[in-house]
DNA sequence: GGTGTTAAATTGGTTCAACCAATGCGGTTG
DNA sequence: CAACCGCATTGGTTGAACCAATTTAACACC
């Protein structure tokens, strides 16, 4: 397995600082970057350097640059797209608005797998279902031997598995957001996973609607299961983050 | 009104440049991109703004750059965000393909719309309704005038206000993405916005269900009218589409 | 002939220094 | 007070040099 880390050039970590500090609101919106001179000195650099960061922002919707007059951190809340919602979990100051995020995330994830999984029921090849049937049996095997973090990174093939099997690549390019977000956290956090005793009976009926191709049944059964993890969840994460927010002030 | 279209730089224009070759397969997955020196020199220009070109690149996920080894074209029908669908849809080099993603497009808008719909219902405040209202009553009256363009442009801001009623910051960065695309789309082809005789009718009812504080009916609401201009849509764009592709070929 | 080693060439990463061009500020002038 | 002008600030572009990772080719060895 070569899970090829590729080491972070300079521009990439300098980049990644300005944008914990602007998610981290650090600046508020309108505010002015410091001047490209200055910023180079600070992280002790060369402008054309700190520059590829300046761009890497910009193309991230968090900073408008212009001619002359500088760099102006953009509102994210309003202009970012999808993509920063994984940088922003991770950097949002306030846990009470990462909670809302939160909140707001799982509700689209499970439209997002409904969508999927009814594209999945009616776009997938033979060698999709078994490649999730195999996944799956996997993961039931995994899930009765009671190992939580191989559960959950088995979880987070079995849905690439998934998207694959919908064969859209507009369904892959939204799904890929989602799936970052769920890889990092996965990563991260990876006892968070809820080990349900319905997951081995879920994904057995889920694979069971997709092979009758029954678009109605796969949906129903994700959204109802998900509707009970994700109500779970929250109770989890609520109890953490104010209690972590409650520690820290 | 103060449109400041930012006057491009040369970093930008090389970056879209790249972008439309690759989104235009004049280069395949996995292929090198031609080493910087090369390209500075074909772009007339040096090594720093190329390489600003490049960082965007590789932010939008088309390129893996490799220190010693180069630029790799990624495969972005794999790899790609869904941020990355109004370029392609503008630089694909099969209308076949591009078609595809249209219906898909289009079915997963749907989807958005109602995550949206059923959201503003439940959070909109009243200034959300008023200024929803006040847009509606300027779209039924640009409607009866058979103004197309400038009817196009009004809805645009209208599923802006709509999504703003949401009032969450996940749907709209979701919303965001799906508006850029709209937004291009109508302004490259205004002409091509179905003026639907149900349309003024259609915003009133949303309004109403907005109102009530009833997310079923404006979810069921929209999904029968967008189905409607969906198929209509789909039924223009191939005929258009597939005349081109035959007249090009 | 195949194989492992090593040196050279290739290619991205970083730095420096200078100058061009748009913007903004403040003072001057009418 | 308003319009104008010039200087200071700030991003945009350029060219050259050197560092560092990777690849390639030559070579020695078995």
């Amino acid at each position: 397995m070569n899970t090829q880390t590729k080491a972070p050039n300079l521009a990439d970590t300098i980049f990644e600082d300005l944008r914990k500090k602007i998610l981290g609101d650090h600046w508020k919106a309108g505010d002015r970057l410091p001047p490209e001179r200055d910023l180079a000195i600070e992280y002790e650099t060369n402008r054309n350097t700190l520059r590829e960061a300046i761009r890497k922002l910009e193309q991230s919707r968090l900073v408008t640059v212009r001619h002359g007059s500088g760099a102006r951190i953009e509102d994210f809340r309003k202009k970012a797209h999808f993509d920063l919602l994984g940088p922003f979990l991770e950097h949002a100051s306030e846990n009470q608005e990462r909670l809302q995020v939160l909140r707001d995330l799982l509700v689209s994830r499970i439209q997002v797998l409904e969508m999927v999984m009814q594209m999945a029921a009616r776009q997938a090849k033979p060698e999709d279902i078994d490649r999730l049937r195999e996944l799956t049996e996997h993961q039931q095997i995994l899930f009765a031997s009671g190992d939580q973090v191989r559960v959950a990174r088995g979880d987070l093939r079995w849905h690439r598995a998934l998207v694959e099997a919908a064969h859209s690549l507009t369904i892959r390019w939204m799904a890929n957001t989602f799936l970052d977000v769920y890889r990092g956290f996965i990563l991260r956090f990876p006892h968070f996973w809820i080990l349900h005793p319905e997951y081995p009976g879920f994904l057995g009926d889920v694979i069971g609607a997709l092979r009758e191709r029954d678009p109605a049944r796969a949906v129903s059964t994700t959204r109802n299961y998900y509707q009970m993890i994700d109500a779970r969840m929250i109770e989890t994460l609520e109890a953490l983050l104010l209690d972590f927010g409650r520690e820290t002030k």
